[in-house]
DNA sequence: CCAACCGATGCGCATTTTGCTGACCAGCCT
DNA sequence: AGGCTGGTCAGCAAAATGCGCATCGGTTGG
């Protein structure tokens, strides 16, 4: 974990800098914040440890100025010896991970530091992409290419629902029943649905990116890691390939 | 802001509930932790506030699982009375994202309850600024492109939660859960809410912010950052699907 | 090798679902 | 009393959906 302490003004951080190197956590010690500023683009930092007199403007601007440097995402915490409570909540608003006050037990201000740390990793949206679709399931949008594609709500349900079991055959039927709670229609829509699907793709210049399984339903093939070009692959039918006649087995998901 | 709160064991509550309302901060606050994790799991909220004597470890497993609830990561803050260093210390290695001693500074608790959730949701401030929009947590105003614009309480507390869920879709269900503790409305209640929203925001010169998600419920969508997407580029391909309608419809970005 | 068959595809229309907007009325707080 | 707020309703507009019908194409059996 790589911190930057600082202060702002005539604050001595060194006690702050000996209470966290007694707890085996090395810090980096810019006494000047203006060089912090510089220092804190130039490399790297897990969280920025800010040591305050008071929650005066030039605090504030300077916790705004910290927060913004390096994809504006690494924590600030601001340790300070005494604040009044509006002040503390105000450091908060500005932008402040945490606030300590000090004296502060080593255990709480290393948890502390962890916490905000371990908080400010990890922004994951939900996106399923498949060669050059993307699908953002938490914004409800698809996009080809970078390009947005409009999509029904059926619509989108059915993409997702391919691209979640890409790599499978996904049946009609599977199709009918993940779409409808209830009340299903004819599996003819289900036909229609990807027809119309197939155009919203096909709009946007991706052409058969929904393959037809005949006689068990559709698929979404994968087609990263492109040792074997899949377009010329694909044979035009194994004569004997299948041993069974009717019934074709095979990867069909349920 | 959506915020459940409870207690681990025979903690009454009430007095963060009182202390939480006094400051014009609903919570819905059930008892039961076991009734909490299933309320967790049927609606979302922005944070969870748990109410704990001590450090057992089964207020360890707790947190646990009300962070793992739903896949989005729900910040989960401790209010306890009295508590070790070492304990405080367990409880944030073990997943909270912040830990109160009461009595607590109304003022405080409410500075970090806003800071937890922004953090969760990708703010840096307390105020809220997607596009020229900025909303005040705190001081419960909002300004479009700098002027001040008037409203109603639901109608911030409407854009307030679109703000905090920005890219992503807002049922109306979770509208109506989010604006009224019990005796909701009927669903399309909301849809007038969106459009007197709308309209105050049209009222200062903005238009189409709030898009209509079809059939899924509404969005704010940030403008992506000025990350360049260097996707290979495709040949501009004929399209006349998307005649460019006036009013943003479905699951379309930008 | 050919023809019949059956599933897949394409298209258009009528219907249903969903969203938008103005209006009305009932509380509530000045 | 009067304005602001908030819930409901009705009418309208738009999007989406289901289905019928025609056609295409592969599979299969002779």
């Amino acid at each position: 974990m790589r911190i930057l302490l600082t202060s702002l003004g005539a604050m001595p951080a060194n006690d702050v800098e000996a209470l966290l190197t007694s707890h085996a956590i090395a810090v980096e010690h810019i006494p000047s914040a203006e060089h912090a500023q510089l220092y804190a683009r130039t490399y790297s930092f897990d969280i920025i440890v800010l040591h305050l007199a008071s929650a005066s403007t030039a605090a504030i601007d300077l916790i705004g100025r910290l927060r913004a440097i390096e994809g504006r995402s690494t924590p600030v915490m601001v340790v300070a010896r005494q604040m009044a409570a509006s002040d503390q909540a105000l450091l908060l608003d500005a932008g402040a991970d945490d606030v300590v006050m000090l004296p502060s037990d080593g255990k709480i201000l290393c948890a502390r530091l962890r916490a905000a740390v371990r908080r400010t990793v990890g922004f994951t949206r939900s996106v399923l992409q498949v060669g050059p679709v993307e699908l953002d399931m938490a914004g409800r949008s698809v996009t080809v290419a970078g390009q947005p594609v409009h999509m029904s709500a059926t619509e989108f349900r059915l993409l997702e629902l391919l691209l979640l079991r890409k790599n499978s055959v996904v049946r009609k039927e599977t199709m009918l029943h993940a779409l409808y709670d209830n009340d299903e229609p004819e599996i003819k829509s289900v036909d229609v649905m990807i027809h119309r699907l197939r155009k919203r793709l096909a709009g946007a210049g991706l052409d058969s990116f929904i393959a037809t399984v005949w006689a068990a339903g559709y698929i979404v093939r994968q087609a990263d890691e492109p040792a074997v070009t899949p377009t010329a692959a694909l044979p035009p039918h194994p004569r004997g390939a299948t041993p069974a006649p009717r019934r074709i087995a095979g990867a069909v998901t349920q």
